[in-house]
DNA sequence: TTTAGCACTCAAGATTAGCGAGTGCTAACA
DNA sequence: TGTTAGCACTCGCTAATCTTGAGTGCTAAA
């Protein structure tokens, strides 16, 4: 268990340490107004906190810096909730102004002003489309071979795609279907479209439109949704203003695996529901994210489904900030984003 | 005036040092085949060219390295258009093999290949939307106060946009004000819209609907579209390769102009309709941007209007297989689009 | 238990030496 | 007269050496 001047030293030492990036030597600690100790007794301290696995050196004469360890017990226990500065709250104030707009607007302007805000890369995973329902089918025919399919969600998320009008489908098959459509599909989450349309809607089809085979076949197919949704980016290069990645080398490995969604996705996702998630370092179980801690936030957004939101960062990361802006944010865009969800529909 | 020698050996050293990155010394050119001179000679030569502002010296005892001016002599004059290996034929064929994408998908495409295939940064800016015509209007509410605005141009961009609506509209007539937006709109390219709106369908809606004048301002708000073009980026990190940005902070500075796009967009949106363009290190007329060459092309497509797209990349650039690569992905590219707007709708 | 004092360590910066790739110039050569 | 061999010289790199200073661990005294 630690004493009570441990758990002063050791917090000192991290806030110094984030602040500064420099390893913290006992002399300068003890020179601090909060510190009334020497700094020969400091360093007994801190070689019981360096025992513990707490503190590291970089060196065997250097300063102490936090170890992943360290870090750990930081967020667990050390950490004091810091209340938002006026200026921040005003900021995160002006993403939800403007009543009127898209989710994805809403979610791209929350991702770029959390990285602006924290000088960090911020992640944005909106809720997820698959579990919105069908609000409207619409088909605009462009010319003899190719017409583009709309379909709106009950959320206002549009999806369209083009596709090729199978021969000998005349428009009055195209308004037909689209009356079919329409009044079978209407309702239907969007993951259980592609299923539906051969389950129940293709019957009808068969029975009113000519080549209906053909005709579902090229509208299931525009129905594949993509596999996962979309991440949203702000301050992507925003590490390169973190010392830790002047190494031109470690800023690539990184980049690389931020462009990489497909591992981080799964890290954002996976949190859905519980709160503030602290990943540091070697935590992430990734060579490339071995300095970076990552700290995600869950939002949930009425009719059961959530978004996530997350900062990436350095280990030695403003956790207290951070973690009050997520939590900030993520509360605002519940709130924000379930207003979408919220349509009195039928 | 140049002799033969002189330019048999400004070519080889250029070509040698876009390779290598390394200045080039005149005993490594006199081993060469194509080079049947000694050092001494070589080095008189290389007196002279310096002379004549084409190459340089890093120091002065250094090999030499092309100019600014040599790399302008360069494309002007030295370069042999090069013909491209099946391989890379290939891999651009890729990009439009599939009949059925829509504009942004084969424009994203373009670009990604590009600098995949160059690693240095494509920039691809698709045909103006402005001038597409509406080809459809349609209104879909989503409930009591908010409904979602899509337009459908003539090439198949879909437009959406949610927005509120007005209080005392009721469902009958949000269809009539379909209808006659329909009626008035279809055809009208994108830029006028925000004008017609008002000039010509203010009246006929007064006449339909009660409150016309919220609705049509609600509408009409939505219609803005953006002030330019979105340009599509490929290998924005790939600049992070090349030696010459293997300092931070250059490489910082040249993110920044990349990221503000505004400073990009007129220099690529610039070239329209006069084929290839170069512009070499302080050309660009940019601080961040003396170390990089532009290479802009342009490609009509029917209709009159025009895309552009650009390799960014250090002045040290491959040049002839660049612009070898713009020369068929543009043609590919004009073709592939053009092909969206030749819809056939009268 | 705390602190003062001291010897010791080590990274980082400055200085120096040596190497090697390159130049310019001169004189000899074809 | 154009070309080449030879030589002195330059200068960036790298490695080696020194110096400095911030920091530690340990011991002994308060």
């Amino acid at each position: 268990m630690l004493t009570g001047r441990q758990l002063l030293i050791l917090q000192v030492i991290i806030d110094d340490f984030i602040r500064s990036a420099q390893p913290v030597g006992s002399r300068s600690l003890s020179k601090k107004d909060d510190i009334p100790y020497s700094s020969a007794t400091i360093r007994n301290e801190m070689y019981d906190l360096e025992e513990m696995g707490l503190l590291e050196k970089t060196h065997t004469s250097s300063g102490r810096i936090p170890s992943e360890k360290g870090y750990r017990f930081y967020v667990d226990h050390l950490l004091s909730p810091q209340a938002l500065k006026k200026k921040d709250m005003s900021q995160i104030q002006s993403i939800f102004a403007d009543r009127i707009l898209e989710i994805e607007n809403v979610v791209q302007r929350s991702a770029e002003i959390l990285s602006q805000m924290t000088n960090y890369t911020s992640i944005v995973l909106g809720p997820d489309h698959h579990e919105n329902k069908v609000k409207s089918v619409q088909i605009i025919p462009l010319n003899q071979d190719s017409a583009i399919a709309i379909i709106v969600t009950d959320t206002g998320h549009v999806e369209n795609k083009r596709f090729t009008i199978p021969p000998g489908l005349n428009p009055e098959d195209i308004e037909r279907m689209v009356k079919i459509l329409n009044d079978k599909l209407t309702g239907t989450p969007l993951v259980e479209l592609h299923d539906k349309m051969y389950r129940e809607v293709a019957l009808f089809l068969k029975r009113h439109i000519a080549n209906y085979d053909l005709m579902i076949e090229a509208f299931a197919q525009i129905m594949n949704v993509p596999v996962h949704d979309k991440l949203f980016f702000g301050g992507k290069m925003n590490m390169m203003n973190q010392p830790e990645f002047n190494d031109i080398d470690k800023l690539r490995m990184l980049m690389d695996v931020i462009d990489k969604e497909d591992y981080l996705y799964p890290l954002i996702k996976e949190n859905s529901g519980s709160g503030i998630q602290i990943r540091i370092g070697k935590e992430n179980n990734n060579e490339a994210l071995k300095d970076i801690s990552l700290i995600t936030a869950s939002f949930p957004v009425i009719g059961g489904q959530s978004g996530s939101l997350a900062i990436l960062g350095p280990t030695r990361m403003e956790y207290s900030r951070v973690i009050s802006l997520l939590n900030v944010i993520s509360l605002d865009l519940s709130k924000a984003l379930s207003s979408f969800y919220d349509a009195d529909d039928k």
